[in-house]
DNA sequence: ATACTGTATATATAGGGTATATACAGTATG
DNA sequence: CATACTGTATATACCCTATATATACAGTAT
């Protein structure tokens, strides 16, 4: 599996390693169930130890997008788009929550945060064009 | 000056005492320009080093609270509520943007982010009577 | 049995945050 | 100008967390 890792990037090795691995699944390159390399293996082509492949894989999993059996592998496991999704709204919905009630407790007005929010997204839209 | 300090409390020292001088500015009990205690005196009756009373101040100065003259003291610092209510608002919206840039990149449509703000937004209005 | 898989534990290292002592520099005033 | 206050800068120590490791342990298949 071609993976790259600079050692010079600040982002740790697992995280390269996961994020690359996570890009391929949504990318569609990796298929549901397919067999991804051992900790082993990848450690041995990454030239890292089986640690961090094994973190970068727990990463993947706590995350739902790998599945792992002991003794055998781990496999990419099949996204569900909805639940995907809605769990992406969810952490959303709780990330507003957090700004709007600390924007409030400075004297921000609900008013304000609406006008706000809604100045950002048009610009957002804007740029969408 | 009378600030509490606990120190099984898991938040700094330095800043406790800049909450709590903050708060005293908020509130009105501190006056523009009236001189706070000095480093050196506040350490005393707190009973910790120098350091740890200026890092509280710097920490009161880099966000306008107060301001310092070397060599002769801190003083707290004239509040123009509608400056800061500005900067407040500006700071919103650069928390707004990078959420919505990232909700977006993840595939959440515009108007789904605008629907779970609503929904929030809605939900502490109801709150608030 | 063997040769793969993943797992768990104990350890080393680096970096950031917190707190400190101490020496340095600015300001006022007798 | 000496003194006694102010704030400032530097070098250090400690702790905690994150990262990465080696190595021994356990599951699975042939």
């Amino acid at each position: 599996m071609l993976i790259t890792l600079s050692p010079q990037n600040p982002t740790p090795l697992y995280r390269q390693i996961a994020e690359q691995i996570k890009n391929r699944i949504l990318q569609g390159e990796l298929e549901a169930h397919e067999s991804l390399p051992s900790i082993r293996q990848l450690a041995k082509e990454l030239t890292t130890s089986v640690i961090t492949t094994k973190k970068a894989y727990e990463e993947l999993e706590r995350e739902g997008w790998i599945y792992t059996r002991a003794g055998k592998g781990s496999y990419v496991a099949p996204i569900d788009r909805s639940a995907r999704h809605e769990r992406l709204l969810n952490s959303l919905k709780n990330q507003f929550q957090k700004l709007i009630t600390e924007a409030v407790d400075s004297g921000i007005t609900p008013h304000e945060l609406e006008k706000a929010f809604q100045e950002v997204l048009q610009r957002c839209r804007e740029e969408e064009n």
